[in-house]
Parts: C-alpha cells; structure tokens; sequence
DNA sequence: TGCATTAGTGTACGAACGTACACTAACATG
DNA sequence: CATGTTAGTGTACGTTCGTACACTAATGCA
C-alpha cells in the first residue's frame, strides 16, 4: 500500500446511503457522497471493494451489494482499559445477520409474539420469532403450533408419552390440544427498540 | 380501467428480481424481463407503481423498493382453520434482517449479553446487543456503558440530576459510575437457539 | 354503437453513465 | 534518497438510460 488506505470509511459511507435508500449510487453520485472530484476515482474505488466481495454486479452491470456488505463486527466484551473506542474499531470479528440467523431460507418464517405468555424465555410482546418448518421437534424445544385457529408459540414438553405446550410464565396454564398440530421450531428471535 | 390488468404479476416479478439481486433493473431490463417491446410501457409501469406507493426514488433517480414493495397479502398470525400450510406460503417476507435491524451500519456493532442483570428486559445471557454509537441517550434508552474495563448494558435512568445505570432484575444494584462512560444506545437484539 | 380510457408499440433525442487514457500526488520500501 | 505502487484528477468518448411524442389496440360504459 502506497497511500493511507481510507476504503474502510468509504464503505461505511456506501453501508450508510444503502441502509438509507436501498441502492447503491452511480458512480458520479459516489464521488459527490465522498468528495472526489473524479468519476474515475469512484470507479477504482468500486473496483477495489469488487474485488475485496463487498460488491457485486447484476446481469446489467448494476452495482449490488453482497452478503459481506452487511456483516457487522462483534465487538469484544472485555477491553483494555482506557482504549474503549478501540473495542470496536479492532474486533475481526464480521457477521452478517441473515446468514446468522436464517440458516434454510426456504424453511424460514416469522412469527410475531403476541402477549407474555414466553416472557421468562425472554420473548416480549412485539418480539419476532424465526422460525424453521420442520416435523420433528423434541420436547424442551420452543415451537409453533397451530392452537384454535391462529399460531401459538410455546414450549414443547413431555408429560407422561405425550406432548404437551408450556408457557414460560407462571401466570399461565399448560395447553394439552388434540390432535396437536405442530409447525415448526424456533430457531432464533429479535427484536427492535424504537427511537 | 379500460384494460385487463396485469401489474400485480408485473409487480411479483420485479419482487422475485429483487429478491434475486437486491437491485431494481432498468427500464429496458424491465421489457426484457416482462416481454415489453418498447421501454416506455416499462415506464409506465413503473409510474404506476410509485404512484400506487410500491417504489421510490433515491435522491438520483435510481428506483429502489419502499415498504410497501416487501408487504406480502396476508398475515401470519391469524389463519383459518384447517390449512396451517398455506400461512407458511404467504409469509416469505424478503426484507433481510440486516436491513431490518441495522439503520445506520457505520455506526453499529455488537456486543454479546453477560449474565442476567437485564433479564427482565428480555436480554439473556447469550443475546447479542444490536448497538448505535451515539453521543446522545434518553433516559430510558438501554445503553452500553464502559465500567470497570468492561463493557456493560444497562437501562439508562436519571436519579436526580445525574445518570445512572439500572439493571432490569431485583437482584441488583443500579450503578452509579463517574465518570459515565456511554458508548451507544442499545437499538435491538437477537438470539438464536443451539440445534 | 360510439366514445373515453388505458396498456403497449415505435422512434427519436438529450442527458447521464461507465470506461479509457494520460497525468499528478502521496507514501512504503529498500 | 531513489523507486515502485497506488489514490485520485482531468478530459474525452461511445453507450445506455430515461423521457417525449405520436400512434395502435383492447376494454368498460353510456
């Protein structure tokens, strides 16, 4: 490297404008968001994050971003005193949120939590649960059921050679539907605060 | 209406070409992907699109996906009886979690949560913490905080004229650092549960 | 039956886009 | 200190993009 490397920062400025807009600028609209004066500099700019793999490009040669243009990094939970900032400047550690969280797309699903029924597994009212179709599922495993018409999140138990919906709040009973129709286990959630 | 019309498919189409390469085509890429002949019905379309709220402009022009172009028909959550499979096919929602989740990328990272202190928020000992870097918190905001070389989330609360940190379980104390280090305000979560 | 409305065709044109090329400036390395 | 490498400037050029305009075809409605 012959010159201070500031591609960290220009991309940051790209994950910014796309997490605002959802697209990625034109190459004259790049220089105008990084101060270059040059077309020309835009262009080596994205032919430089092309090839690091945090950009891609459709079958008509627009800019897209890839799976490594979104990852995060994790920051570390013990630091060194007195370099806090430096706790997430220096982690390597990269993670994207769909890859993390979404392992069989195509057998992927949210389901929003209603009510507290899971509040002691620290699932909330407004919570969104993943969820991956699946027939089996053992007991101890948070699941989906399909419980007098709408979906229900519970857990699934054992009670003698049955199965059996338990709810994560003392407040509430234990469900015992027949037949009981299962449609998944969760397999993650999130949630997200609003500002 | 004076003709069939077919822009719910057309609109599908463009939905499933996003979902393939995060990117809205051209015009003529729109004809080529739909059957037009002649780029201006690919305009019109998309003059109708907008106006019907489906898609947006970026500040140059380029088309991009409001959140409405992401909405699928029905709901989860409530399904009639006897068909728990076809609320599994409407709910393939393609809005990806890091687009959902992180607002600002530049200025978010993760941290993982420790211990139980914030239980009763819902964040448990294995959580990851969705952060902003910010200079500003609210108190009420969950923040993270520098005490004692780690990093810590707390919920932020005012006590008097000063600061404090308040966990979110009875059994501990609120934290009263000085001086208050705050790196971030806590602006989501997720966990995925171990298979 | 006739008319207003709307989807799509075909053509043309200016503006914006991406790329190529020559050049300058900053920095690391030996 | 000289050299090789790389970021960015400036200019030029061909292609593609979006839009404008005139026109055709299909449909609902009076």
């Amino acid at each position: 490297m012959a010159r201070p490397n500031y591609d960290n920062e220009y991309l940051a400025a790209l994950q910014d404008y796309y997490a605002r807009h959802r697209s990625l600028p034109s190459y004259s609209a790049i220089s105008a968001l990084l101060g270059f004066k040059a077309k020309t500099a835009a262009a080596a700019l994205v032919a430089r994050l092309e090839e690091a793999g945090y950009i891609q490009r459709t079958p008509d040669r627009r800019l897209t971003p890839t799976d490594r243009f979104f990852q995060r990094p994790r920051s570390l939970a013990t630091v060194r005193a007195g370099m806090p900032e430096a706790a997430l400047d220096e982690s390597s550690d990269m993670v994207s949120l769909d890859t993390l969280l979404v392992r069989t797309p195509s057998k992927t699903f949210f389901v929003p939590i209603k009510g507290d029924s899971m509040m002691d597994a620290g699932l909330l009212e407004g919570d969104t649960a993943i969820c991956e179709r699946s027939q089996h599922a053992n007991a101890g495993d948070i699941v989906v059921a399909f419980v007098g018409n709408e979906l229900t999140i519970k857990r699934l138990m054992k009670e003698g050679s049955r199965y059996v919906l338990k709810p994560e709040n003392k407040g509430y009973p234990v469900l015992r539907p027949d037949p009981l129709e299962i449609l998944g286990v969760v397999t993650g959630s999130f949630r997200s605060y609003k500002r």
